[in-house]
RNA sequence: GAGCCUGUAGCUCAAUGGCAGAGCGCCACACUGUGGAUGUGGAUGUUGUGGGUUCGAAACCCAUCAGGCUCCCCA
């Protein structure tokens, strides 16, 4: 492979095979986010950067988006995440929705980072939101479309966990530590990287970043502590409400789930893998307050989460759990026996694609052990052999590839007899 | 943005300065009206790319591209 331009770095192809992953994860996204009442929606895109700058802080934007300037002069990026663009959505037409907004999406987004295990720059990601409801029990619902897709695609409470806390929880926490408001963002940093350094190195990190010896232990004890729940009335309701939903075998408390983003106000949580060797989040969210301050709309409640397609896909890769790649999208090929016969090939095909079958045709005549090896290949349930015998008689034989049984039939009982064998 | 590792046939990988190979896959034949098995034979390479060192480079050096791991970041 010489003089050949290479894909954009970070940027995936789909061949065939990966495309069947893509559209199963689509499709159990799907089927998970309709079972609880969401509707599909999307966004632009590509969108102009001051939406994101807005929120993330230009920096972020400006070294972590694809960035351009289009002809007409205008920056613009490729969309590197949603909730802008729903946050615009929801405010242009806030008054006239009806809620609450179930809303979720699966598409493409784009972000300029290192590409390695588990992140790419080009890739798909699953939002869902409900806007409108302020209630640990919606917070639970969304916990629970994630804990029903975890479910559908084979990921038992064995292997995957949704972890949640709560902001408002550490908050009292931290107040009662006697750690500032300003020093919040700080601590919670600080909480994010513990898993990632040695508990000594964390230690001395802790007490760089200003907390006392006091402050540091009592901090510990709070990240020891998995019923500090029970504290808090948000998480009582919480746990309540995913019981009854039938998912609390999914979910645990734990006070070391901060989540980076400034936004979250109320209860976070993030699902894992428990056995693989991801540490990345397999989906994250939780709610937030003030989605629409930025673009102009009026306070407004609401509770999501985003997954993307590929930390899921490797998982599911790893557990085993995607479903054997089908060559073809057709369970019957028609043979086509010589030259002469060739058209009536065609002609028996089309026959049964007007009765509703899908059917492929051997391009070309050729040897029927080719074309047997070739039906062979492409995991065919039935092929079809019309030759100089069947073809005066105006029959065919069918075969079950499976079984080896082969029956020769008028051409119009074809279609029952494939019927049989494909359902 | 920083550090480290890797890149050889379609795939997985050997060859450590001296003839570029194996397994799997692929193609053909055995088998001119029937697949999976078996056997026999066959094709496939500018060793990621460009430059340098050397009598000689897949190997050593420099650059570059891509992938992986870690840091950073993770909206």
């Amino acid at each position: 492979m010489k003089n050949v331009i290479q894909p954009v770095k970070g940027t995936r192809e789909f061949y065939p095979e990966q495309m069947a992953l893509r559209n199963f994860i689509n499709d159990k996204v799907r089927a998970a986010s309709q079972a609880f009442g969401y509707v599909e929606w999307d966004a632009p895109f590509i969108e102009a950067i001051d939406l994101y700058a807005a929120k993330s802080g230009e920096e972020l934007v400006k070294k972590q988006s694809f960035v351009f300037t289009d002809r007409g002069g205008e920056e613009v990026t490729l969309r590197p995440e949603l909730t802008p663009s729903l946050a615009r959505m929801i405010a242009a037409k806030q008054n006239e929705l009806m809620y609450p907004v179930r809303w979720w999406s699966f598409g493409p987004f784009w972000r300029y980072e290192q590409p390695q295990k588990g992140r790419t720059r080009e890739f798909f990601q699953w939002n869902i939101d409900m806007l409108g409801v302020n209630s640990p029990e919606a917070d639970a619902e969304l916990i629970a479309v994630g804990a029903t897709f975890l479910r559908s695609v084979g990921l038992g409470p064995q292997r995957a966990q949704i972890y949640v806390n709560n902001r408002r929880l550490m908050e009292s926490q931290f107040d009662a530590l006697g750690i500032t408001a300003e020093k919040r963002l700080d601590v919670s940093n600080l909480v994010d990287r513990r898993s990632k350094m040695e508990p000594a190195k964390w230690d001395s990190y802790a007490l760089e970043t200003g907390l006392s010896q006091a402050q540091l232990d009592g901090l510990k004890k709070i990240l020891a502590d998995f019923d500090l729940w029970k504290q808090s009335d948000e998480l009582t309701r919480l746990f309540a409400a995913l019981a009854a939903l039938g998912v609390e075998d999914y979910v645990k408390f734990d006070p070391n789930i901060m989540r980076g983003l400034l936004y979250y106000t109320g209860t976070v949580f993030e699902a894992f893998d428990t056995t693989g060797s991801l540490k990345r989040a397999i989906f994250g969210g939780g709610r937030y307050d003030n989605l629409l301050a930025d673009v102009g709309g009026n306070p407004l409640s609401g509770v999501g989460f985003a997954m993307g397609d590929v930390v899921i896909g490797i998982i599911l890769k790893e557990a085993g759990l995607v479903p054997e790649f089908q060559p073809s999208p057709v369970q019957v090929l028609v043979t086509v026996f010589d030259e002469k016969l060739w058209m009536q090939s065609f002609a028996l095909a089309a026959e049964l694609r007007r009765a509703g079958l899908d059917v492929m045709v051997f391009p070309e005549p050729a040897k029927l052990p080719k074309q047997f090896k070739f039906a062979d290949k492409m995991k065919l349930k039935v092929a079809l052999v019309m030759g100089p015998d069947e073809a005066e008689k105006r029959q065919v034989a069918v075969k079950n590839l499976s079984t080896g049984e082969q029956v020769i039939v008028s051409r119009e009982a074809a279609v029952g007899e494939i019927r049989k064998i494909v359902g």
